[in-house]
RNA sequence: GGCCCGGUGGCAGAGUGGCUAUGCAGAGGACUGCAAAUCCUUGUACGUCGGUUCGAUUCCGGCCCGGGCCUCCA
């Protein structure tokens, strides 16, 4: 099956073709590890997490190499160190934690390779060194600086030219710059500064740096596709092309741009004086992380996002339905066939990530679940409810550790009074323990198999 | 100011030049000791003004509204 993707570079949806289908390459911008990560990061990192999923579906496990940067230099990452009064190290080290956690609950998968770019200083002094020989960069008062003007394609992937940029500059030009759009490649740094001896004296590198350097150390000069949030065109992923292209002339560097949309919260640009600022720990707090990532796939990863408390909410109502449908499935019964990805779900997928029409095929799975009249007729429908769900990085745990969690004796303590009471039809104190549970938002079903309880937030 | 994206039923959200997804919430019914779940029924939306067309929510243009980017924010 063919997979469209959207290519931010030709502003079209091209059928992507891998340039070695034997491994097909990936590489997405990471977290500056400074902070805990926000919903809106986790947009991205769900999105990403499903494309590798549809890479590896379509191309085979072993032939897909995802890879995920983690930024662990940036002036932000120095100024909330000194903030915090906390070594550098210990904050880059905590906050790499956190973000790990956090990618855990969201169900996303581990990326294949994942660079640090405190690990790579020698790959980007190189590759600086290497722009100065092909007179692309410059040094200037302890910094280095690319030479905007010496590439005359630059902008094409933003669609802006310079003199548009220039005009719309709101930073002063800095005295060493050549040209107002140069940008940083090495900066120098001061002796409380993380620094790295260079050909232009102790300093660091620019953010772009990074990308350029990593994603050649580990996947190549020309790779398949690169991804992002839409805020990364410019200036950063811009920069990246210019670097990369000018140091390799005869490579493509990424060939397909994959950029998701922005994500707004409860109606509005998130900030933390609006109260809507979200960090995915504490949102854990409130909701499974699967009710977290099913909220970012229910809008197409184009599209702007409005994240909302009531829409995760909604979610888990869905989940609940896909889970009660999944629990119909006795164990042991097989209907005898590897599930497939229903055909209405993967074209969907396939589809430049359409993950919110996909999602009616999951629907239209759980429909044929609960109307199955067979244990068979179970098996194959909840088979397939699960592939399609693995797929997206959706309904793959236990229906009863969904519902309930970890169990509760108390709970299932409370469960069996009551179903004493109804044989002896003491209808009071079994709807009094009925209403005793739902206080604690648990939530009783008494079908033919006996009673089952789920939590209900 | 420049560039870009979006405005779909109560809400969320796909999609399409003509047959109008899907979900959540709501209403009615079946079922149920009660409830939940499930099933059935129900709700005819596409910002606005023009244009193209036999026909536009879907194409084109103006306008209005919302959002984003314009040197380091995913």
């Amino acid at each position: 099956m063919t997979l469209n993707l959207h290519n931010t570079y030709t502003r079209q949806k091209e059928a992507f073709r891998p340039i070695d289908p034997g491994n097909v390459r990936m590489y997405v911008c990471g977290p500056t590890v400074y902070d805990d990560i926000h919903i809106g990061n986790a947009r991205p990192l769900v999105i990403f997490d499903v494309l590798a999923r549809v890479l590896r579906d379509a191309y085979g496990d072993g032939n897909v190499t995802y890879a995920r940067n983690i930024t662990d230099v940036d002036d932000k990452i120095i100024e909330r160190a000194a903030e915090n009064g906390e070594e550098i190290e210990a904050l880059t080290v905590r906050t790499t934690e956190n973000f790990h956690a956090a990618a855990a609950a969201l169900g996303c998968l581990p990326p294949d390779v994942e660079p640090r770019a405190t690990d790579h200083i020698p790959q980007m002094i190189a590759l600086i060194e290497h722009l100065i020989g092909k007179q692309h960069a410059y040094a200037e008062q302890g910094h280095v600086l690319f030479d905007v003007p010496s590439m005359p394609e630059y902008g094409k992937l933003s669609g802006r030219n310079r003199d548009e940029m220039i005009a719309g500059a709101r930073v002063e030009v800095a005295p060493y710059k050549r040209d107002p759009a140069d940008f940083v490649l090495w900066k120098p740094s001061a002796d409380d500064q993380p620094g790295w001896d260079s050909p232009w004296g102790r300093g660091r590198p620019g953010w772009h740096l990074e990308c350029s350097a990593m994603s050649e150390e580990h996947l190549g000069a020309s790779f398949d596709i690169h991804g992002g949030g839409v805020d990364l065109v410019f200036p950063h992923h811009e920069n990246e092309i210019a670097q990369s292209l000018c140091a390799h002339p005869d490579d493509s560097f990424a060939r397909t741009w994959v950029h998701n949309g922005y994500l707004m919260s409860e109606g509005e640009k998130m900030s933390k004086s609006l109260g809507n600022f979200y960090t995915v720990t504490d949102l854990l707090v409130e909701f499974p992380g699967e009710a977290l990532r099913l909220a970012l796939l229910k809008t197409h990863y184009r599209q702007p996002l409005d994240f909302t408390r009531d829409g995760v909410r909604e979610a888990r109502q869905e989940l609940n339905r896909f889970y009660r449908a999944l629990a119909l499935h006795e164990t042991g019964v097989s209907d005898g066939e590897a599930h497939a990805v229903p055909n209405d779900v993967s074209d969907a997928v396939y589809d430049d990530l359409n993950t919110p029409l996909a999602l009616s095929g999951l629907h239209a799975a759980a429909d044929a679940a609960f109307a199955a009249e067979t244990p068979e007729d179970v098996a194959a429908a909840t088979g397939a409810l699960k592939a399609a769900g693995e797929l997206l990085g959706l309904l793959q745990q236990d229906p009863e550790v969904w519902f309930q969690g970890d169990g509760d004796a108390a709970i299932d303590a409370l469960i069996a009074e009551r179903i004493a009471a109804r044989d002896a039809k003491d209808f009071a104190r079994a709807d009094e323990i009925r209403d005793q549970l739902a206080a604690d938002g648990i939530v009783l079903e008494d079908g033919p198999g006996g009673t089952t309880w789920r939590r209900e937030g």
